[in-house]
DNA sequence: GTCGCTATTTTTAGGAA
DNA sequence: ATTCCTAAAAATAGCGA
């Protein structure tokens, strides 16, 4: 495979140079500060919208600009996720921290806890919530019938041994 | 500019395919949906850190997932960047909403208000990344992506161990 | 402040462990 | 569920307007 570009059959100069490589860490000069955190925050918000809409997730991002600003971010809304976030995991005291993880230098928890789903009484109801719902049916469905054929397999035979407890 | 690789050089089959284009819509497939959440999550998070220590923004986010997966990201907590923005934004009713800006089919909202900076007390700051243990569908989902390993071993015929316990 | 410009860096889909 | 791998897709640094 043979790559050429202008640059290098005409000897044009290049017209911009480029992404040039960075390390991360406090922007000093103001001007570009404020243009990385412009660029960078549509982009975190673009991330966070992308993952909602592939995976389902609720998400809520609030973003306080060291000047006097804040931007928001929130699927199905801002305080719905954060209303959830509070009611469902600051108060609840049963959680366990691990701090295995770490990001960059900085450190990093994981916090596990007993919940359950508490339904969400609105009854407008949102699309979110059909979502869960369908999906629980449909999820539901398809592991009855890969249990039925899994059960199948094993009373044919095509299975041996009783290393699975099926019931 | 010239470049070579073994593939063009020997005919090598490439190793993977690489990176595919996608379109942003929900993934169908319970098992690429977690793994594409688990990264992309790890993706976000790791944006946040990185506009958060190059701007010095305080940045928040909650990730509610399809089960009951609650994570979080806070710098410098969850709590103080909520608390600001409940207290300087909801409160407040100088601020502006501007929903012009949306990322897909989704709603993105970005709010205005009037701030000032205050430093944060504990020395170099905290992230934090906490997940609440998962519910039902959590767990329906691991059985799922259980029983599809257990189809592929069977499959296989490389079935070994009793590692699988189906009830 | 935002936008266009690109060469380059960074992220990540898919597959496998 | 995380981790490694590769190559292609996506984000973006530095400039200029």
């Amino acid at each position: 495979m043979v790559i050429k570009n202008e640059s290098s059959d005409r000897l044009m100069k290049k017209k911009t140079q480029g992404r040039k490589k960075i390390e991360i860490k406090k922007i000093e000069k103001s001007s570009n500060r404020q243009v990385t955190f412009s660029k960078r925050r549509v982009g975190l918000f673009k991330k966070a919208s992308e993952l909602c809409e592939q995976s389902g997730a609720e998400i809520a991002i609030i973003v306080h600009s060291i000047g006097k600003r804040v931007f928001a971010f929130g699927h199905p809304s801002v305080d719905s996720v954060i209303n959830r976030f509070e009611i469902n995991g600051s108060s609840d005291d049963s959680h366990e921290w691990d701090y295995s993880g770490t990001y960059n230098e900085l450190v990093a928890a994981e916090l596990e806890a007993e919940k359950r789903l508490d339904e969400m009484n609105n009854g407008g109801g949102f699309w979110w919530d059909a979502a869960v719902e369908g999906l629980e049916l449909e999820e539901l469905e398809r592991y009855m019938m890969a249990l039925e054929e899994l059960k199948k397999m094993i009373e044919a035979g095509t299975l041996t041994g009783d290393r699975f407890t099926i019931s």
